[in-house]
DNA sequence: GCAAATAATATGTACATACATTACAACATT
DNA sequence: AATGTTGTAATGTATGTACATATTATTTGC
C-alpha cells in the first residue's frame, strides 16, 4: 500500500495514479481541504514522472474534482453536488464520484394508495396501489437528504429488490426499464416538523425541494420521485446554451 | 486563419490549438466523418510539438467532442451536435410565460469595486469598477425576487441604459453583446437580516438561491447575477434526457 | 483464391528537461 | 504600521524523445 504503484502491471501508470488519486480524495484529511504533496514529490514517491502523474491529476481536475492553484497547490474541490444537466446520475453515484461514502439508513419500501399528484402522473387509478420508497441518506450521524420515491405499477416491482444498489441500474438489469427523461421542479421550503425530524434540523430550517418526474424511452411515467436537501450540504448546477 | 496560431501571443500554444480544434470540429466536412489530420501531421502543420498538441485534442476527447482510434485517427464524435435540452431565457419572459404580470421598483444602478469571486470570475484586478445593478421585482406592495447584476467592463455599459427592457435584448440591439452561455448553482438559504428586509418576510425564512454565470459566444465572462426568491413564489425546471 | 504472416500507421504511454507564471511569505523601507 | 521588494514554492507551459499497442493494409505462402 506504500506507493502503490507497479510497473509490471499491464495497467498504465497514469491510471494507476489516478485510481491512487481518487482513495486519497475520499480520505477525511483530504476532504477537509489538506493540500496533496506537491507534483514534484509525488511523482518520485510513487516513482514516476511528473508528466505521467499530471496526466491523472488533470483528469480528475476536469472532472471537477481537485482544483489547483498555483503555489497554493493542490486541493480536493469544495464538496459541492452537482447535477449537469446532460449527464443525469442517481444520487449515490454522483457522491461516489465525489469520494463521499454515503450511508443508506432507514430505507423503507410499502404498499400504498397514490395521492392525487401521484395517481395523475401515473395516469392510473387512485384505487391502484403502488409502491413507495423512503430513503434517508447522508453520514450515520449527519442525515442530509429525505427522499420519496413511487413506482409505476408497470415497472413490475415487488418491494423484495435490493435497493442499496444504484436505482436506475437495478431498474436496467432487473426489469428492463430504461430511464431516459426526467423533468424536475426545485424550489426553497421551509422544513416542516416531520422533514425537520427526518433531517434533524430545527422546524422552519431552510431546504431545497427537488421533485422529480422520470420517464422511460417511450416518455411512459416510470417514477415520482421527490428529496428534501439540507440547505447546505446541496447545490443544483445548471448549464445550458441557446 | 490558415495555421493561426501565435507563438508570441500571450495565449498558451495549446490553447490556442484547442479553438482551433474547435473551429474545424464545427466544419461540415469534419462533422461528416472525416478523419483529422494525424497528430504528427497537424503538430508540423502548426508548428508546435505533439504533446502540445495532444492537451489540446485531449481536453475535447473529454468533453465528448472528438474520439480517436488507433490507426484510424481522430474525428468528431458523432452522437450529439449540440445539446439544446432546456432555453434560458431572463425573467420577466419566464414570468409572462407564466401569466404574471410582474413590476421592476427599487431598480438601483451603481459603480463598485468587485468581491474577490466576481473579480476572480471576470478575470479583471479587484481596483477595477464595475456595474452594479440591483433590482426588486414582484408585485409593488409583494416583492418576490432581489437579485443583484454585475457586468463586466468589456460589455461597455454607462449605467445609462434603460434597464426596464428585456436584459438580454438590450445588450444584443444595444451593445452587440450575445449572451449564448449561462451556468447556474441553485440552492436553499436561509434570509439574513438584508434579504429579509427587501422581501419582507421573516429573517430566517427559506429563499431559493440562484447563482448565474454568464457568458458571451467567445466564453468570456459578461455577467454575475445572483437573486434570492421568495420561498413560494418561485419554482425552477429543467428538462434532461439521456 | 484465401488465410496467415507481415508491414505500416495512427494513437497511447512514459520519461526527462527547461523555463514561465503566479501567489504567498518574509523581509526591508519609508 | 502601512507599503514596497524580493525570494520561493507550487503549478503551468512547452518541447523532444523513445517505445508500445491496436488496427488496417499489404504481401506472402499454400
Amino acid at each position: 500500500m506504500r506507493h502503490a504503484i507497479d510497473h509490471k502491471s499491464p495497467i498504465p501508470l497514469h491510471a494507476q495514479a489516478e485510481q491512487l488519486l481518487r482513495n486519497m480524495i475520499s480520505e477525511e484529511e483530504y476532504q477537509n481541504g489538506k493540500v496533496f504533496p506537491n507534483e514534484i514529490e509525488l511523482a518520485k514517491v510513487l516513482a514516476i514522472s511528473r508528466s505521467t502523474l499530471r496526466q491523472a491529476i488533470n483528469k480528475l481536475v476536469f472532472e471537477g474534482l481537485l482544483v489547483r492553484k498555483k503555489r497554493s497547490g493542490t486541493k480536493v474541490a469544495k464538496s459541492v453536488v452537482s447535477s449537469k444537466s446532460n449527464n443525469w446520475l442517481s444520487f449515490s453515484q454522483e457522491m461516489k464520484l465525489r469520494g463521499i461514502t454515503i450511508k443508506n439508513f432507514e430505507t423503507q419500501v410499502s404498499w400504498v394508495l397514490p395521492d392525487d399528484e401521484v395517481a395523475d402522473f401515473f395516469e392510473i387509478k387512485a384505487e391502484r396501489q403502488v409502491l413507495k420508497m423512503e430513503k434517508l441518506r447522508g453520514k450515520p450521524d449527519e442525515p442530509f437528504v429525505y427522499f420519496v420515491s413511487y413506482f409505476h405499477p408497470r415497472v413490475g416491482l415487488t418491494g423484495e429488490e435490493d435497493f442499496k444498489m444504484p436505482l436506475y441500474e437495478m431498474l436496467e438489469h432487473e426489469h428492463s426499464v430504461i430511464a431516459t427523461l426526467s423533468k424536475e421542479e426545485i424550489s426553497a421550503k421551509a422544513a416542516d416538523g416531520f422533514i425537520a425530524n427526518k433531517l434533524q434540523i430545527p422546524t422552519g430550517s431552510p431546504v431545497l425541494f427537488r421533485k422529480r418526474f422520470v420517464y422511460d424511452h417511450g416518455e411512459r411515467p416510470i417514477e415520482y420521485n421527490v428529496g428534501f436537501y439540507k440547505a447546505d450540504s446541496f447545490v443544483y448546477t445548471v448549464e445550458s446554451s441557446r
